[in-house]
DNA sequence: GTCTATAGCGGGATAGAC
DNA sequence: GTCTATCCCGCTATAGAC
Protein backbone atom coordinates (compact mmCIF):
# COMPACT_ATOMS: atom_id res chain seq x y z
CA UNK A 1 0.00 0.00 0.00
CA UNK A 2 1.50 3.25 -1.00
CA UNK A 3 1.10 6.39 0.58
CA UNK A 4 -1.44 7.94 -2.05
CA UNK A 5 -3.40 4.68 -2.14
CA UNK A 6 -3.60 5.18 2.37
CA UNK A 7 -4.72 8.47 1.33
CA UNK A 8 -7.76 7.02 -0.41
CA UNK A 9 -9.14 4.71 1.68
CA UNK A 10 -9.28 6.99 4.28
CA UNK A 11 -12.30 7.72 5.33
CA UNK A 12 -13.26 11.61 5.55
CA UNK A 13 -15.97 11.26 7.49
CA UNK A 14 -14.11 10.75 10.01
CA UNK A 15 -12.44 13.90 9.62
CA UNK A 16 -15.16 16.53 9.52
CA UNK A 17 -19.08 17.40 9.65
CA UNK A 18 -20.75 14.59 11.71
CA UNK A 19 -21.21 16.82 14.03
CA UNK A 20 -23.53 20.02 14.22
CA UNK A 21 -20.42 22.33 16.03
CA UNK A 22 -19.14 25.41 14.18
CA UNK A 23 -15.82 24.56 14.76
CA UNK A 24 -13.39 21.87 16.20
CA UNK A 25 -12.79 22.09 20.19
CA UNK A 26 -9.71 24.03 20.17
CA UNK A 27 -8.45 26.51 22.49
CA UNK A 28 -8.96 30.18 21.87
CA UNK A 29 -5.89 31.60 20.93
CA UNK A 30 -4.76 34.96 19.62
CA UNK A 31 -2.40 36.29 17.68
CA UNK A 32 1.24 36.77 19.90
CA UNK A 33 1.57 40.65 20.62
CA UNK A 34 -1.96 41.58 19.24
CA UNK A 35 -4.02 40.29 22.24
CA UNK A 36 -3.95 42.91 25.35
CA UNK A 37 -2.60 42.03 28.56
CA UNK A 38 -4.22 41.07 31.62
CA UNK A 39 -7.99 40.58 31.93
CA UNK A 40 -8.99 42.92 28.83
CA UNK A 41 -7.01 40.03 26.93
CA UNK A 42 -8.51 37.09 29.40
CA UNK A 43 -12.28 38.24 28.00
CA UNK A 44 -10.95 38.87 24.32
CA UNK A 45 -9.96 35.10 24.38
CA UNK A 46 -12.86 33.61 26.37
CA UNK A 47 -15.36 35.85 24.45
CA UNK A 48 -13.85 34.11 20.69
CA UNK A 49 -14.17 30.74 22.32
CA UNK A 50 -17.76 31.27 23.16
CA UNK A 51 -18.73 33.47 20.25
CA UNK A 52 -16.82 30.52 17.65
CA UNK A 53 -19.60 28.01 19.24
CA UNK A 54 -22.68 29.95 20.16
CA UNK A 55 -22.78 33.15 17.88
CA UNK A 56 -22.60 36.54 18.91
CA UNK A 57 -26.21 36.69 19.73
CA UNK A 58 -26.12 33.09 21.23
CA UNK A 59 -23.74 34.40 23.87
CA UNK A 60 -24.38 36.73 26.74
CA UNK A 61 -22.57 39.12 28.79
CA UNK A 62 -23.24 36.63 31.73
CA UNK A 63 -21.75 34.09 30.15
CA UNK A 64 -18.10 35.78 29.11
CA UNK A 65 -17.44 36.93 32.73
CA UNK A 66 -18.40 33.48 34.20
CA UNK A 67 -16.01 31.69 32.42
CA UNK A 68 -13.25 34.41 32.71
CA UNK A 69 -14.27 34.20 36.11
CA UNK A 70 -15.68 37.95 37.06
CA UNK A 71 -18.69 39.45 37.65
CA UNK A 72 -20.36 40.81 34.23
CA UNK A 73 -20.19 44.36 35.61
CA UNK A 74 -16.19 44.42 35.49
CA UNK A 75 -16.31 43.41 31.84
CA UNK A 76 -17.61 47.13 31.47
CA UNK A 77 -14.47 48.26 33.00
CA UNK A 78 -12.09 46.32 29.92
CA UNK A 79 -15.61 46.94 27.02
CA UNK A 80 -18.06 49.71 26.42
CA UNK A 81 -19.96 47.23 25.43
CA UNK A 82 -20.37 43.69 24.15
CA UNK A 83 -20.22 44.49 20.69
CA UNK A 84 -17.20 46.27 21.13
CA UNK A 85 -15.67 43.22 22.38
CA UNK A 86 -16.72 41.63 18.67
CA UNK A 87 -15.62 44.55 16.86
CA UNK A 88 -11.71 44.37 19.07
CA UNK A 89 -11.83 40.89 17.39
CA UNK A 90 -12.91 40.99 14.14
CA UNK A 91 -11.00 43.62 13.50
CA UNK A 92 -7.80 41.74 15.06
CA UNK A 93 -8.79 39.11 12.90
CA UNK A 94 -8.56 40.99 9.49
CA UNK A 95 -5.25 42.64 10.86
CA UNK A 96 -3.44 39.68 10.93
CA UNK A 97 -4.55 38.13 7.81
CA UNK A 98 -4.06 41.13 6.07
CA UNK A 99 -0.03 41.71 7.78
CA UNK A 100 0.33 38.15 6.72
CA UNK A 101 -0.36 38.15 3.23
CA UNK A 102 1.32 41.58 2.74
CA UNK A 103 4.55 39.81 3.75
CA UNK A 104 3.80 36.78 2.04
CA UNK A 105 3.84 38.89 -1.62
CA UNK A 106 6.81 40.96 -0.24
CA UNK A 107 9.20 37.58 0.06
CA UNK A 108 7.63 35.72 -2.44
CA UNK A 109 9.39 35.12 -6.23
CA UNK A 110 7.80 37.21 -8.36
CA UNK A 111 6.02 34.98 -11.10
CA UNK A 112 2.40 34.61 -10.96
CA UNK A 113 2.27 31.09 -9.57
CA UNK A 114 4.63 31.20 -6.75
CA UNK A 115 2.83 34.36 -5.54
CA UNK A 116 -0.49 32.69 -5.81
CA UNK A 117 0.92 29.58 -4.24
CA UNK A 118 2.61 32.43 -1.44
CA UNK A 119 -1.39 33.58 -0.60
CA UNK A 120 -3.02 30.43 -0.37
CA UNK A 121 -0.12 29.14 1.41
CA UNK A 122 -0.98 31.91 4.04
CA UNK A 123 -4.48 31.91 3.78
CA UNK A 124 -4.15 28.27 4.97
CA UNK A 125 -1.87 28.72 7.27
CA UNK A 126 -4.11 31.26 9.27
CA UNK A 127 -7.07 29.23 9.44
CA UNK A 128 -5.12 26.35 10.59
CA UNK A 129 -3.65 28.38 13.35
CA UNK A 130 -6.29 30.10 14.49
CA UNK A 131 -9.82 28.90 13.29
CA UNK A 132 -11.90 30.42 15.86
CA UNK A 133 -10.60 33.83 15.48
CA UNK A 134 -11.05 33.21 11.12
CA UNK A 135 -14.69 31.79 11.86
CA UNK A 136 -16.03 34.67 14.14
CA UNK A 137 -13.96 37.52 11.57
CA UNK A 138 -15.43 36.14 9.29
CA UNK A 139 -19.19 34.47 9.88
CA UNK A 140 -20.01 37.68 12.57
CA UNK A 141 -18.96 40.41 11.06
CA UNK A 142 -22.75 41.23 9.66
CA UNK A 143 -23.65 41.88 13.21
CA UNK A 144 -21.63 45.01 13.46
CA UNK A 145 -22.18 48.80 13.12
CA UNK A 146 -21.33 49.85 10.03
CA UNK A 147 -18.78 51.84 11.54
CA UNK A 148 -17.17 49.26 13.54
CA UNK A 149 -17.45 46.87 10.30
CA UNK A 150 -15.57 49.92 8.26
CA UNK A 151 -11.95 49.29 8.89
CA UNK A 152 -12.26 44.82 8.64
CA UNK A 153 -14.02 45.56 5.39
CA UNK A 154 -11.30 47.60 3.90
CA UNK A 155 -8.51 44.91 5.02
CA UNK A 156 -10.67 42.37 3.41
CA UNK A 157 -11.31 44.48 0.18
CA UNK A 158 -7.20 44.96 -0.30
CA UNK A 159 -6.76 40.96 -0.04
CA UNK A 160 -9.22 40.22 -1.98
CA UNK A 161 -7.25 42.69 -4.33
CA UNK A 162 -3.81 41.29 -3.98
CA UNK A 163 -5.71 37.64 -4.93
CA UNK A 164 -7.74 39.43 -8.32
CA UNK A 165 -3.92 41.16 -8.79
CA UNK A 166 -1.80 37.78 -8.92
CA UNK A 167 -4.98 35.91 -10.88
CA UNK A 168 -5.22 38.60 -13.55
CA UNK A 169 -1.16 39.08 -13.42
CA UNK A 170 -1.16 35.53 -14.51
CA UNK A 171 -3.69 35.35 -17.07
CA UNK A 172 -2.03 38.12 -19.06
CA UNK A 173 1.22 36.49 -19.34
CA UNK A 174 -0.24 33.22 -19.72
CA UNK A 175 0.98 31.46 -16.65
CA UNK A 176 -2.51 31.01 -15.70
CA UNK A 177 -5.53 30.21 -18.30
CA UNK A 178 -8.49 31.04 -16.15
CA UNK A 179 -11.97 30.13 -16.37
CA UNK A 180 -13.04 33.04 -14.99
CA UNK A 181 -10.99 36.22 -13.32
CA UNK A 182 -13.97 36.84 -10.83
CA UNK A 183 -15.58 33.93 -10.04
CA UNK A 184 -11.95 31.81 -9.88
CA UNK A 185 -10.92 34.79 -7.08
CA UNK A 186 -13.63 34.10 -5.05
CA UNK A 187 -13.46 30.27 -5.32
CA UNK A 188 -10.20 30.73 -4.28
CA UNK A 189 -10.72 33.17 -1.59
CA UNK A 190 -13.25 30.79 0.13
CA UNK A 191 -11.38 27.81 -0.22
CA UNK A 192 -9.03 28.34 2.69
CA UNK A 193 -11.81 29.46 4.62
CA UNK A 194 -13.54 26.02 5.47
CA UNK A 195 -10.08 24.88 6.91
CA UNK A 196 -11.63 26.81 10.16
CA UNK A 197 -14.62 24.07 10.37
CA UNK A 198 -12.47 20.90 10.59
CA UNK A 199 -8.63 21.60 11.53
CA UNK A 200 -7.18 20.68 14.94
CA UNK A 201 -3.69 19.99 15.94
CA UNK A 202 -3.12 16.27 16.45
CA UNK A 203 -5.90 15.48 13.51
CA UNK A 204 -4.49 13.59 10.81
CA UNK A 205 -2.64 16.58 8.91
CA UNK A 206 -0.02 19.36 9.95
CA UNK A 207 -0.70 22.84 9.21
CA UNK A 208 1.68 22.43 6.22
CA UNK A 209 0.36 19.86 4.69
CA UNK A 210 -3.08 21.55 4.42
CA UNK A 211 -1.44 24.36 3.31
CA UNK A 212 0.50 22.17 0.60
CA UNK A 213 -3.01 20.47 -0.82
CA UNK A 214 -4.64 23.85 -1.34
CA UNK A 215 -1.85 25.29 -2.37
CA UNK A 216 -1.93 22.64 -5.38
CA UNK A 217 -5.79 23.36 -5.42
CA UNK A 218 -5.71 26.58 -6.62
CA UNK A 219 -3.03 26.41 -8.89
CA UNK A 220 -4.73 23.47 -10.39
CA UNK A 221 -7.72 26.04 -10.50
CA UNK A 222 -6.14 28.91 -11.68
CA UNK A 223 -4.83 26.53 -14.68
CA UNK A 224 -1.10 26.75 -14.07
CA UNK A 225 0.93 26.33 -17.15
CA UNK A 226 4.25 26.16 -15.76
CA UNK A 227 4.45 23.08 -13.19
CA UNK A 228 1.87 21.13 -14.30
CA UNK A 229 3.03 17.39 -14.12
CA UNK A 230 3.54 18.71 -10.52
CA UNK A 231 -0.21 19.94 -9.35
CA UNK B 1 -11.99 43.13 -26.72
CA UNK B 2 -12.94 39.65 -26.46
CA UNK B 3 -15.33 38.48 -24.22
CA UNK B 4 -12.06 36.94 -22.13
CA UNK B 5 -10.50 40.13 -21.66
CA UNK B 6 -14.01 41.93 -20.33
CA UNK B 7 -13.60 38.83 -17.71
CA UNK B 8 -10.34 39.87 -16.98
CA UNK B 9 -11.18 43.90 -16.69
CA UNK B 10 -14.50 43.55 -14.61
CA UNK B 11 -14.32 44.63 -11.29
CA UNK B 12 -14.82 41.61 -8.67
CA UNK B 13 -15.08 43.78 -5.84
CA UNK B 14 -18.41 45.35 -7.60
CA UNK B 15 -20.31 41.53 -7.29
CA UNK B 16 -19.21 40.62 -4.13
CA UNK B 17 -17.86 41.05 -0.55
CA UNK B 18 -18.03 44.84 0.03
CA UNK B 19 -20.91 44.85 2.42
CA UNK B 20 -21.12 43.03 5.91
CA UNK B 21 -24.56 41.31 5.02
CA UNK B 22 -24.54 38.04 4.94
CA UNK B 23 -26.26 37.11 2.01
CA UNK B 24 -27.66 38.91 -0.94
CA UNK B 25 -30.77 40.61 -0.55
CA UNK B 26 -33.09 37.89 -2.36
CA UNK B 27 -36.56 37.08 -1.98
CA UNK B 28 -36.87 34.19 0.52
CA UNK B 29 -38.58 31.41 -1.75
CA UNK B 30 -39.06 27.60 -0.95
CA UNK B 31 -39.04 24.52 -3.25
CA UNK B 32 -42.25 24.27 -4.74
CA UNK B 33 -43.96 21.59 -3.19
CA UNK B 34 -41.86 21.97 -0.16
CA UNK B 35 -43.31 24.60 1.56
CA UNK B 36 -46.78 23.76 3.60
CA UNK B 37 -49.82 26.27 2.35
CA UNK B 38 -51.27 29.18 3.80
CA UNK B 39 -49.90 30.72 7.58
CA UNK B 40 -47.82 28.00 8.04
CA UNK B 41 -45.92 28.61 4.65
CA UNK B 42 -45.51 32.20 4.82
CA UNK B 43 -44.27 32.23 8.08
CA UNK B 44 -41.62 29.66 6.88
CA UNK B 45 -40.92 32.14 4.64
CA UNK B 46 -40.67 35.06 6.39
CA UNK B 47 -38.40 33.35 8.71
CA UNK B 48 -36.14 31.88 5.99
CA UNK B 49 -35.20 36.21 5.29
CA UNK B 50 -34.76 37.13 8.83
CA UNK B 51 -32.94 34.02 9.96
CA UNK B 52 -30.76 34.55 6.96
CA UNK B 53 -29.64 37.98 7.72
CA UNK B 54 -29.63 37.85 11.42
CA UNK B 55 -29.38 34.62 12.45
CA UNK B 56 -31.75 32.20 14.83
CA UNK B 57 -30.50 33.94 17.82
CA UNK B 58 -30.70 37.40 16.19
CA UNK B 59 -34.24 37.29 15.45
CA UNK B 60 -37.32 37.45 17.62
CA UNK B 61 -40.44 35.80 17.44
CA UNK B 62 -42.09 39.37 17.32
CA UNK B 63 -40.18 40.34 14.61
CA UNK B 64 -41.12 37.06 12.65
CA UNK B 65 -45.09 37.43 13.50
CA UNK B 66 -44.61 41.66 12.27
CA UNK B 67 -43.44 40.50 9.33
CA UNK B 68 -45.97 37.97 8.44
CA UNK B 69 -48.52 40.60 9.38
CA UNK B 70 -49.83 38.01 12.72
CA UNK B 71 -49.68 38.26 16.20
CA UNK B 72 -46.90 36.93 17.79
CA UNK B 73 -49.49 34.32 19.79
CA UNK B 74 -50.69 32.89 16.03
CA UNK B 75 -47.50 31.85 15.57
CA UNK B 76 -48.01 28.97 18.03
CA UNK B 77 -51.06 27.62 16.73
CA UNK B 78 -48.57 26.81 13.62
CA UNK B 79 -45.04 25.79 15.38
CA UNK B 80 -44.52 24.70 18.99
CA UNK B 81 -41.31 26.51 19.87
CA UNK B 82 -38.87 28.89 17.21
CA UNK B 83 -36.77 26.05 16.94
CA UNK B 84 -39.23 24.18 15.20
CA UNK B 85 -39.57 26.82 12.43
CA UNK B 86 -35.84 26.59 12.00
CA UNK B 87 -35.48 22.57 12.01
CA UNK B 88 -38.24 22.49 9.51
CA UNK B 89 -36.17 24.93 7.12
CA UNK B 90 -32.82 23.01 7.86
CA UNK B 91 -34.37 19.68 7.04
CA UNK B 92 -36.28 20.81 3.74
CA UNK B 93 -32.89 22.48 2.51
CA UNK B 94 -30.96 19.29 3.20
CA UNK B 95 -33.44 16.84 1.60
CA UNK B 96 -34.13 19.31 -1.50
CA UNK B 97 -30.01 18.67 -1.98
CA UNK B 98 -29.87 15.31 -1.45
CA UNK B 99 -33.19 14.85 -3.59
CA UNK B 100 -31.28 16.74 -6.46
CA UNK B 101 -28.37 15.04 -6.22
CA UNK B 102 -29.15 11.91 -5.81
CA UNK B 103 -31.37 12.43 -9.33
CA UNK B 104 -28.19 13.98 -10.90
CA UNK B 105 -25.89 10.81 -10.19
CA UNK B 106 -28.97 8.56 -11.54
CA UNK B 107 -29.34 10.54 -14.61
CA UNK B 108 -25.59 11.36 -15.21
CA UNK B 109 -23.11 9.01 -17.28
CA UNK B 110 -21.65 6.32 -15.64
CA UNK B 111 -18.05 8.06 -16.29
CA UNK B 112 -16.54 9.51 -13.09
CA UNK B 113 -16.14 12.77 -14.74
CA UNK B 114 -19.85 13.17 -15.82
CA UNK B 115 -20.76 11.98 -12.67
CA UNK B 116 -18.74 14.61 -10.38
CA UNK B 117 -19.80 17.06 -13.04
CA UNK B 118 -23.45 16.55 -12.88
CA UNK B 119 -22.92 16.96 -8.75
CA UNK B 120 -21.31 19.69 -8.81
CA UNK B 121 -23.62 21.29 -11.16
CA UNK B 122 -26.58 20.42 -9.32
CA UNK B 123 -24.36 21.75 -5.83
CA UNK B 124 -23.95 25.03 -7.94
CA UNK B 125 -27.62 25.62 -8.69
CA UNK B 126 -29.55 25.10 -5.57
CA UNK B 127 -27.19 27.78 -4.41
CA UNK B 128 -28.58 29.70 -6.70
CA UNK B 129 -32.13 28.73 -6.61
CA UNK B 130 -32.09 28.89 -3.22
CA UNK B 131 -29.24 30.58 -1.47
CA UNK B 132 -31.47 32.17 1.56
CA UNK B 133 -32.03 28.36 2.27
CA UNK B 134 -28.83 27.23 1.75
CA UNK B 135 -27.14 29.55 3.87
CA UNK B 136 -28.88 29.05 6.93
CA UNK B 137 -29.35 25.20 6.55
CA UNK B 138 -25.77 25.15 6.45
CA UNK B 139 -24.57 27.96 9.20
CA UNK B 140 -27.75 27.70 11.30
CA UNK B 141 -28.09 24.18 11.94
CA UNK B 142 -25.71 24.10 14.82
CA UNK B 143 -28.50 25.55 16.82
CA UNK B 144 -30.57 22.70 16.64
CA UNK B 145 -30.86 20.19 19.58
CA UNK B 146 -29.42 17.15 18.59
CA UNK B 147 -32.63 15.63 17.79
CA UNK B 148 -34.04 18.01 15.35
CA UNK B 149 -30.43 18.53 13.85
CA UNK B 150 -30.42 13.97 12.80
CA UNK B 151 -32.03 13.78 9.70
CA UNK B 152 -30.52 16.92 8.34
CA UNK B 153 -27.32 15.43 9.56
CA UNK B 154 -27.49 12.07 8.00
CA UNK B 155 -28.88 13.72 4.55
CA UNK B 156 -25.30 15.87 4.75
CA UNK B 157 -23.29 12.60 5.74
CA UNK B 158 -25.21 10.82 2.19
CA UNK B 159 -24.26 13.44 0.10
CA UNK B 160 -20.45 13.68 1.27
CA UNK B 161 -20.68 10.08 0.66
CA UNK B 162 -21.55 11.12 -3.23
CA UNK B 163 -18.90 12.90 -3.60
CA UNK B 164 -16.18 10.77 -1.89
CA UNK B 165 -17.43 7.87 -4.00
CA UNK B 166 -17.31 9.50 -7.31
CA UNK B 167 -13.42 11.26 -6.46
CA UNK B 168 -12.72 7.44 -5.13
CA UNK B 169 -13.97 5.59 -8.26
CA UNK B 170 -12.05 8.21 -10.76
CA UNK B 171 -8.92 8.28 -8.95
CA UNK B 172 -9.44 4.43 -9.24
CA UNK B 173 -10.08 4.41 -12.59
CA UNK B 174 -7.28 6.83 -13.50
CA UNK B 175 -9.55 9.44 -14.90
CA UNK B 176 -8.39 12.01 -11.35
CA UNK B 177 -5.65 12.46 -10.46
CA UNK B 178 -6.08 13.74 -6.65
CA UNK B 179 -4.05 15.56 -4.22
CA UNK B 180 -5.98 14.37 -1.64
CA UNK B 181 -8.82 12.25 -1.59
CA UNK B 182 -10.38 13.73 1.85
CA UNK B 183 -9.18 17.26 1.23
CA UNK B 184 -10.09 17.40 -2.06
CA UNK B 185 -13.61 16.16 -0.85
CA UNK B 186 -13.87 19.16 1.62
CA UNK B 187 -12.95 21.67 -0.72
CA UNK B 188 -15.01 20.77 -3.93
CA UNK B 189 -17.93 20.03 -1.16
CA UNK B 190 -17.56 23.94 0.04
CA UNK B 191 -16.70 25.03 -3.27
CA UNK B 192 -20.32 25.88 -4.42
CA UNK B 193 -21.62 27.08 -1.06
CA UNK B 194 -20.33 30.78 -0.87
CA UNK B 195 -22.22 31.15 -4.17
CA UNK B 196 -25.33 31.90 -1.82
CA UNK B 197 -22.81 34.87 -0.55
CA UNK B 198 -23.11 36.70 -3.12
CA UNK B 199 -25.68 35.11 -6.60
CA UNK B 200 -28.38 37.55 -7.15
CA UNK B 201 -30.75 36.97 -10.04
CA UNK B 202 -30.23 39.55 -12.51
CA UNK B 203 -26.54 40.14 -11.94
CA UNK B 204 -24.20 39.71 -14.69
CA UNK B 205 -23.98 35.55 -13.86
CA UNK B 206 -26.83 33.82 -14.66
CA UNK B 207 -27.10 30.40 -12.84
CA UNK B 208 -26.22 28.26 -15.72
CA UNK B 209 -22.87 30.32 -15.99
CA UNK B 210 -22.11 29.95 -12.30
CA UNK B 211 -22.61 26.36 -12.57
CA UNK B 212 -20.62 25.88 -15.72
CA UNK B 213 -17.34 27.74 -14.03
CA UNK B 214 -17.97 26.15 -11.04
CA UNK B 215 -17.88 22.39 -12.72
CA UNK B 216 -15.03 23.43 -14.64
CA UNK B 217 -12.89 24.58 -11.00
CA UNK B 218 -14.16 21.19 -9.68
CA UNK B 219 -12.96 19.30 -12.77
CA UNK B 220 -9.80 21.07 -12.56
CA UNK B 221 -9.19 20.20 -8.60
CA UNK B 222 -9.86 16.67 -9.26
CA UNK B 223 -7.14 16.50 -11.96
CA UNK B 224 -9.48 15.51 -14.73
CA UNK B 225 -7.90 13.20 -17.14
CA UNK B 226 -10.10 13.15 -20.09
CA UNK B 227 -10.74 16.35 -21.43
CA UNK B 228 -8.16 18.75 -20.29
CA UNK B 229 -8.08 20.86 -22.76
CA UNK B 230 -11.59 22.02 -22.19
CA UNK B 231 -11.24 22.20 -18.66
C1' DG C 1 -57.01 30.28 14.01
C1' DT C 2 -56.49 34.60 15.64
C1' DC C 3 -56.59 37.80 19.03
C1' DT C 4 -55.42 40.53 23.93
C1' DA C 5 -52.93 40.22 27.83
C1' DT C 6 -49.36 38.71 30.52
C1' DA C 7 -46.43 35.48 32.91
C1' DG C 8 -41.70 34.52 33.80
C1' DC C 9 -37.28 34.88 32.69
C1' DG C 10 -32.81 36.44 30.98
C1' DG C 11 -30.81 39.97 28.41
C1' DG C 12 -27.37 44.39 28.28
C1' DA C 13 -25.95 47.86 30.89
C1' DT C 14 -25.38 51.14 35.06
C1' DA C 15 -24.90 53.08 40.07
C1' DG C 16 -22.21 53.31 43.67
C1' DA C 17 -19.53 51.12 47.58
C1' DC C 18 -14.92 49.37 48.38
C1' DG D 1 -10.65 47.25 38.93
C1' DT D 2 -13.83 44.58 41.05
C1' DC D 3 -17.69 43.90 43.49
C1' DT D 4 -23.20 43.89 44.95
C1' DA D 5 -27.40 45.23 43.58
C1' DT D 6 -30.54 46.56 40.34
C1' DC D 7 -32.84 48.95 36.41
C1' DC D 8 -35.34 48.34 32.41
C1' DC D 9 -36.19 46.16 28.53
C1' DG D 10 -37.17 42.43 25.19
C1' DC D 11 -37.43 37.73 24.94
C1' DT D 12 -40.18 32.98 24.40
C1' DA D 13 -44.16 31.06 25.47
C1' DT D 14 -48.89 30.49 27.56
C1' DA D 15 -53.87 31.50 29.16
C1' DG D 16 -58.11 32.28 27.79
C1' DA D 17 -61.71 35.05 25.16
C1' DC D 18 -63.75 35.15 20.56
Amino acid sequence: MTKRNEQLTGDPAALVGWEPRRVAAVAPELPAGAAPPGTRGQILRTALGLFSEFGFHGTSIRLIASNVGINPATLYAHYSSKEQILADLVLLGHQELYDRLRRALGSADPSAPARLAALVRQHALIHTDYPLLAVVANSELHVLSAENAATALELRARCRGFLVDVLADGARSGEFRLVDLTLTAIAIGGLSMQIAHWFAPGNRYTPDQVADVYVRLALRMAGDTSHRKEN
